[in-house]
DNA sequence: TTGGAATGTCAACAAGGCTGACTTAATGTG
DNA sequence: CACATTAAGTCAGCCTTGTTGACATTCCAA
């Protein structure tokens, strides 16, 4: 199809180079998810369950529009993850005090003891593998992640990690 | 938690580094699919097609457990899948010629089509990431996820690579 | 006071996972 | 040959997580 007959310093843009990247996430992707969908398999839990405790975790007293930009998915999909997590007692929803229409979002003591067991298996798997791949190679691994997102969900993440 | 004290260039295993790193394969992972997604919503198909599509166009010929390993689906998910493709006339499955229990795939010609315009897309997507990390990133980039992946998705994955 | 925004809720539906049970056909083995 | 095993497909039913659409409530702000 297109190959690219600029240079050799731009091998790396090759179709042949861009499938197997293609092909490296979704199989990485894979083993991402793995450690925590292992526990939570057997809970009444699942991944949507996961990333909204992580992220409310990420930034207690977020309110749920934030979370919903954050998740990208419909006010109706996170409700009914909320609404269990609300009811089980691992979040709390508190009414705004500025703006009393607002709901803030907090991991209750027991929400924060999953959101750790869960962080902590993911993070296992990506020290791992930051520790076989080494300090230069994690610097360009995040560079094209960052270069991958979506100009919106880009400036979240930057957003995100300012606070 | 398990911060690393351990020296400077080990900064980047980090409680708050891994956890960057895994909000970036979150957010990144979105902008990866959405562009084959933007292409699929509308026709009758969603990215169980793709990712079969993908791998019968990257594989000719390949059987149908090969398949299923590689995709990690039940044979009944897989199976619902490929049967509205082969009903679609996007897929033909042969009966193997030393073994005819084994059903061999291969795309149609429309089958190759679409998986063109998929395949284009999401290269197009990946090609301006990698462009503007550079191939020092890539390099990087691909080795955190060849560590990423779990051991048995790893030999598959080379597997492929090799033919 | 009234319009619009933020939130929540109900209902219905679809995609795409899963398990379990079963069939058919072909293959391999004692 | 007889029998067990394997590859593939099928049916039925279930779960999670996404979607729309319609609507109620609450509250801020013009």
């Amino acid at each position: 199809m297109s190959e690219v007959h600029t240079g050799e310093s731009l091998l790396f843009l090759t179709d042949e180079q861009l499938r197997q990247g293609i092909e490296a996430v979704f199989f990485a992707y894979r083993g991402f998810t793995s450690a925590p969908d292992q526990i939570l398999e057997g809970m009444a839990y699942g991944r949507a369950h996961h990333r909204a405790i992580h992220f409310i975790a990420r930034a207690p007293g977020m309110n749920v529009n934030r979370l919903l930009a954050i998740l990208g998915v419909t006010k109706q999909s996170l409700n009914r993850v909320l609404r269990t997590l609300i009811e089980d007692g691992l979040v709390e929803s508190r009414v705004g005090r500025a703006d009393k229409r607002e709901r803030h979002l907090y991991l209750t003591e027991e929400g924060a003891a999953l959101e750790g067991r869960l962080s902590e298996a993911q993070r296992a798997w990506m020290r791992a593998a930051y520790r076989n791949a080494g300090p230069d190679a994690v610097a360009g691994f995040r560079q094209v992640l960052e270069a991958m997102m979506d100009p919106e969900l880009r400036r979240l993440y930057a957003g995100l990690r300012e606070g």
